[in-house]
DNA sequence: TCTGGGGTCCTAGGACCC
DNA sequence: TCTGGGGTCCTAGGACCC
């Protein structure tokens, strides 16, 4: 019998699946702005303050003349913000994403501080997509920063792995935008999105199916896109740090010990399988907006600036589903205690809505049904069972919408 | 001085129906 | 009154990702 090599695992010997991802997409966004920047250590995170605001006015329309002494520090943050970009200069000090901006700036007080803006970034977002789906049309979006795109069918994707396309598109976004992306070619998706990470930034990684013991059986497993925190712990408990020895645990002992699913794709994923098509076109499920408070609030003694927010955060969903053109009828609230702990109530109405009123009833029905003892630190307010507004089954009714108190008309 | 905001998908139990 | 087994919907929590 002839022994199973890491090569037969990766069937399909055409496919070539690209993962293309910005580097330090926020901050290099800002540094097209603030080119003095270069080279510094800068951190993106937190909300706009009013020394930015001060800042921008102060030199409205002549940013780049803005002189280094005059940007906020993050040695004079005070708040909840986390960082959601740093730049390469600003990593060397051990800084990065999802760290809390305090512990930043014991780490690199003296690193440059800005907030995040979104309506930039998804400016420059919008311009790299179509810079690629002009060069080649099957693109999924994975957010703001990254894609994956199929090269299998597109003139020459198949020329050098993949690497003179993932070349053409590199200089086509830098020429257009002014900004560096790396880019990972492989037989599938989860394999590109490893390799985009090998030559960061501004790199290409080309990786074939004979290469999976040499160049991904080393990684750790947390390097595979669906591996956290937690699966990772339990992993290491059982000795499994790489890819490799997670591969060569066999299938039955991964699904005795992670289930039928989680074990099934464990053992997939470790060999390099994975048969997921690029995804050009999606519907979104739903839509949330949610704040962390500046302070702790309590359900009783902050009773009036908590329904405040409470009206606000509908209102703010309400906006989102009528600007995007959707309704929901499922009407969910998610608070976070200070212990950090984190609870949810949903309730799916009879009618789709997309009123902040509507969604304000259903969602303060939520609220009564969850512990109001300890002091809250976020509040949220989600719409599910998404559909299109336009959508005729949009205005049906599931059942006599007058004996339900909370989806009866609102007028 | 810990720890944002916006998402997706999965699991699991109970209700309810056939 | 000894007993079943699917299927779907709803809800709560949790893992994970960007």
């Amino acid at each position: 019998m002839a022994a199973v090599t890491a090569a037969d695992s990766i069937s399909d010997l055409t496919r070539r699946i690209a993962h293309l991802d910005m580097d330090a997409f926020y901050a290099s966004v800002e540094l097209l702005r603030y080119p003095q920047l270069k080279g510094l250590p800068v951190v993106i995170g937190g909300g706009r303050r009013h020394e930015d605001d001060a800042l921008l006015a102060a030199y409205a329309g002549r940013l780049q003349e803005i002189p280094l002494a005059d940007f906020p520090r993050l040695s004079g943050y005070a708040g909840r913000g986390v960082i959601t970009t740093a730049t390469y200069a600003a990593r060397a000090f051990g800084v990065g994403s999802a760290m809390g901006l305090m512990k930043a700036a014991r780490l690199c007080p003296d690193a440059i501080l800005l907030p995040v803006d979104f309506a930039e970034y998804r400016h420059y977002s919008r311009r790299f997509k179509a810079v690629i789906t002009d060069i080649a049309p099957v693109m999924e979006d994975r957010g703001v920063d990254e894609v994956y795109i199929d090269f299998t069918q597109v003139a020459g994707g198949q020329r050098e792995g993949g690497r003179v396309l993932a070349r053409l598109i590199q200089k086509s976004i830098l020429d257009a935008t002014g900004l560096t992306c790396s880019i990972g070619v492989a037989p599938n998706k989860l394999i590109a999105k490893m390799a985009s990470e090998f030559n960061k930034p501004g790199g290409i990684a080309i990786v074939h199916p004979e290469d999976l013991q040499e160049k991904i059986w080393p990684l750790a497993c947390r390097k595979i896109n669906g591996i956290g925190p937690k699966t990772n712990e339990k992993l290491q408990q059982h000795g499994i740090t790489t890819i490799g020895e997670l591969a060569a645990r066999p299938r039955d002992w991964l699904v005795a010990h992670f289930g039928k699913s989680s074990g099934a794709w464990l053992h997939d994923a470790a060999w390099g399988r994975d048969d997921r098509p690029v995804v050009t076109e999606s519907e979104p499920v739903s839509m949330s907006r949610e704040t962390t408070f500046e302070r702790d609030l309590h359900a009783v003694r902050d009773k009036a600036l908590l329904g405040e927010i409470f009206t606000e955060l509908c209102q703010q969903v309400a906006d989102d589903l009528q600007r995007k053109g959707y309704v929901g009828r499922t009407i969910g609230i998610k608070l976070r205690y200070e212990d950090f702990k984190i609870a949810t109530r949903d309730q799916t109405v009879a009618i789709y809505t997309q009123d902040a009123v509507a969604i304000r009833r259903a969602a303060g029905q939520c609220l009564k049904r969850v512990p109001l003892q300890k002091r809250l630190r976020l509040l949220g307010v989600r719409v599910g069972t998404l559909l299109r507004a336009d959508d005729p089954a949009a205005t049906a009714t599931g059942h006599d919408a007058q004996a339900d108190p909370f989806t009866a008309p609102l007028f």
